[in-house]
DNA sequence: GGAATTTTGTTGATGTGTCAACAAATGCGT
DNA sequence: ACGCATTTGTTGACACATCAACAAAATTCC
């Protein structure tokens, strides 16, 4: 049964990625980091914001956000009130790319996963998930 | 509710995957190798067989298998029916170290997930991951 | 028997994720 | 004010995953 599961997990992720990539030349990360900063008031997150959504490490952040610049999809620049600190802000590139990409990949999770499942499943779904990060948070902290 | 859905997997599959890789040295992958090897007469696969298993591709499966034989956890051997293909084959180091591995990490999997489930709620992941993937392999096939 | 096609596996390039080591600014305790 | 721990972010090294291009053996079809 874990071994499915997984499969499945496993299988789904890639036919979504798989398909983001298709439509927009957007891999699954830089989806996750430029959907947060388009919801942004002003399209600009610290890094550190962008980690308490995201629950990245700081290390992964930094390598993506360096990748997407180079690629024009957003800029670093100095955190005025904190000199440790980089925002991210989304250019107008970057921008455009978002909103075309975000309702076809929304459309798609829909299509191979929440229309799948009877709403009594889909509250299983969520209780399960709430359910084992409960508990994987208490083995952190345990520890 | 897909967002921490997301969370949830990810969480644990790295969860576990630390664990495993503190008491056994072995990544994920390794293992996902080293348990159909272990589990098969001869402690010797196939490429193709492995892949028939595991639904990786061929590209992932050859580099993973390199990265193996490098530290010495299995020998990769031409096949003698059909001169393409190759052949995995457990040493004994490799063997070892799973024998060794697999109980913890079963233990892990029941410990951050599936003792949190009641016996429907697993039911339910079963359903779930049993539709979805039928709906992703006629996606794949009505392309 | 021989050419085209399919199957099987490799290699190199690039994107992604994690770890260890580092650097710099902040904040806290005294 | 000073010293030290904490917070924040970067870099380099390496494992992992995917893509495109390739090579070689087997199979199919004539």
């Amino acid at each position: 049964m874990w071994r499915t599961y997984r499969e499945m997990y496993r299988s789904l992720e890639s036919a979504l990625d798989r398909e983001l990539t298709q439509d927009s030349g957007l891999s699954g990360a830089d989806y996750a980091i430029l959907v947060p900063l388009s919801e942004s008031p002003d399209g600009a997150l610290r890094s550190r914001e962008l980690r308490g959504e995201m629950n990245w490490d700081r290390t992964r952040l930094a390598h993506q956000l360096r990748r997407m610049e180079e690629r024009g999809l957003l800029v670093r620049e100095s955190c005025a009130e904190d000199a440790r600190g980089m925002v991210a802000r989304l250019t107008p590139a970057g921008r455009e790319v978002i909103e075309k990409a975000a309702p076809g990949h929304v459309a798609a999770v829909r299509r191979f996963f929440i229309d799948q499942l009877s709403p009594e499943e889909l509250d299983t779904m969520r209780t399960v998930a709430d359910k084992v990060l409960a508990r994987l948070r208490e083995a952190e902290t345990g520890q």
